[in-house]
DNA sequence: TTGTAAGCGTTATCAG
DNA sequence: CTGATAACGCTTACAA
């Protein structure tokens, strides 16, 4: 053996040269193996293998796009990226995008336009498309920073008539689950709403005072609350209501996390529920099921909705065509009402009742 | 007006030569002016934005990337995505990379070795660093299978001596638990434990049982249950738990879910908690103050570790350092013990007795 | 089946 | 302050 030789601290990096000086081929060949396209000799393939393996060589990502202009990268832009909805989001979308050999780059906005932007301009280059959902920014005014023709399609948006959207029945769901509620006998349905901007907090309130109206109810301003999707906000909700000079008969929050926190709140309060008062929720997150008492929610498709977006991505990734030709398509996911205990049912909380929501499409 | 043209539909994207052309200056120029860093004229600076919105130029990533061998991106890969937890550690991270101007690619592997180095292989050039958690695979094994010297930083792994680590003092947040819970004279306490190859699992399996001998209480194996961190699966424990001949006087769950799932099927066996039995769990996810009853458990500083390993890993990424010059060093963030009304006290929950953990380092 | 060589869109070096 | 121009690591006609 020779004297050690000094290690280098920053050898290059091993390039596909490397591999092929070393294998004794040209770059082709080996770019070949590694792109599994043109045929190699099974004996080439073999030695390129074993010297890559060597070198511990994999190619070059941002180098590879340059000249394929495909990234194999979607991005997904979102306002938040914390809480059940959003995280079976995302995993409904990387599942999806992994099955199909994509990677996913994520960002969270926070809903600030400015941060948005900042994102939209520098992902040329990252991501073949874009997953955008922004409740809360209207679609229209962000699509002019989004690098020119890149696919992109839009999630529960503002409705956009530049982008292809995909959005949740928000108000079919709300509509159910307030006739539902007054169905049952409930007359004094109190709303805990999501924030003001907030497009799917809206609709879920549109739908609110639409099944009220459609069941002879009046629409009493004191119970119509609000809070910010937050477990903190539902309790602190649930306070004001237990407070009130007359309670109400049901709560119907605009998602399943403020309801767990009202249902604390009103359990504080010693109110019942559903004895006393009854609460409902939205979204149908994994813990609904195991809530005291287990909550009655409208159960919406995040996984699918994650996976029709990824699948209508691709599409447009794909199909080259003009992005521009036809005015983009809208779909809406329907949603279901999940009756469990929190609003008076007695069902065993493991069989329970499903109504399908309408099928709006 | 001449006739308008017929629109190309695939107009090829727009370079730097294309703003460098309009602009009447050369690309060098429009480069110094996107990477802000030579000087340029105010006066040709604005021409050349003016232009670049004009076309909605861009820089392309990619392009950038090969030349300056950096991507701005990190790599985040987790053994799954989904859950308060990961969702929390992602949203921590995320933050910590773009305050800094990452971005943040997200990858979970479903603690699939195949997947984990799939994953592996295809990252060189996409990122300039990686963040590695794999609680049941041994990081050592891993590594073989990155890309040479791409800096990267282990999350609560068995540890690796090859690899930076970070950790959550698992062993000691049980400790305390158990020890507390022992403290307040519950003798026979079950363990709901997670999945068997699962690193934290087996590290808070490990303080239970520590504890349980220091406070002279006989470990037996009856009431070590296991689950799979789901709510699910606490509730089936649960369920097991009620019907022993001999029910326990308190459960240590491995993580606040299961404990959740467990509170719902003790409520339904019609065992009052913490009157019959008490519950414990693990995390301090948001929900946790907000269960029937309010649940005590180990609060883990997610966020923290998050944005520690995220800084650990822009230090691995500036520092030009040889990354074997010395051995890694590994750290252990500390834990609280958060004590709510699930395990006997009546303290309000607004203002819970927290015990600071030990801190290992 | 393999090799040669021309890009891909930037940045960086070196002159002006 | 600005302009040429050579990389960067890879893919892909085109040839052999």
């Amino acid at each position: 053996m020779a004297e050690p030789e000094p290690e280098d601290p920053f050898p290059p990096a091993v390039t596909i040269r490397d591999v092929a000086r070393l294998a004794g081929v040209s770059v082709a060949t080996v770019s070949r193996v590694f792109s599994r396209k043109d045929p190699v000799r099974e004996e080439t393939r073999r030695r390129i293998l074993a010297v890559a393996a060597e070198l511990r060589y994999s190619p070059h990502g941002a180098a590879r796009s340059l000249t394929t202009e495909r990234t194999e990268t979607i991005g997904v832009l979102l306002p938040e990226i914390h809480g059940e909805f959003f995280s079976e989001l995302i995993r409904g979308i990387d599942r999806a995008a992994r099955r199909r050999g994509y990677h996913v780059l994520v960002s969270s906005s926070h809903s600030e336009r400015s941060e948005v932007e900042a994102v939209l301009r520098t992902i040329r280059g990252r991501v073949d498309g874009l997953i955008l959902m922004s409740p809360d920014l209207d679609a229209e005014a962000l699509v002019a920073h989004l690098p020119p023709r890149l696919p992109t399609i839009c999630l529960n948006c503002r409705g956009s008539a530049l982008l292809p959207a995909i959005s949740i029945d928000n108000y079919g769901g709300a509509t159910a689950m307030v006739g539902h509620l007054a169905g049952r006998g409930y007359r004094r349905i109190a709303l805990l709403g999501g924030p003001r901007r907030n497009f799917d907090a809206r609709e879920r309130r549109r739908g609110y005072r639409a099944a009220l109206q459609s069941a002879g109810l009046a629409n009493e301003p004191e119970l119509e609350l609000r809070g910010d999707f937050s477990e903190g906000s539902g309790y602190r909700a649930g306070q004001r209501l237990a407070r009130l000079a007359e309670l109400p008969d049901a709560v119907f929050a605009a998602n399943d996390t403020m309801a767990i926190g009202c249902l604390a709140a009103l359990r504080e309060a010693g109110l019942a529920v559903p004895g006393r008062i009854a609460v409902a929720g939205f979204d149908d997150i994994p813990i609904a099921r195991f809530t005291s008492p287990p909550l009655s929610t409208v159960r919406v498709p995040i996984d699918a909705l994650g996976n029709r977006a990824f699948d209508r991505l691709l599409q447009a990734m794909t199909s080259r065509t003009a992005p521009t030709d036809s005015p983009p398509d809208s779909e809406t996911l329907a949603t279901e009402l999940v009756i469990r205990e929190s609003c008076g049912s007695a069902l065993s909380q493991t069989a329970p009742t499903v109504l399908k929501g309408r099928k709006v499409s």
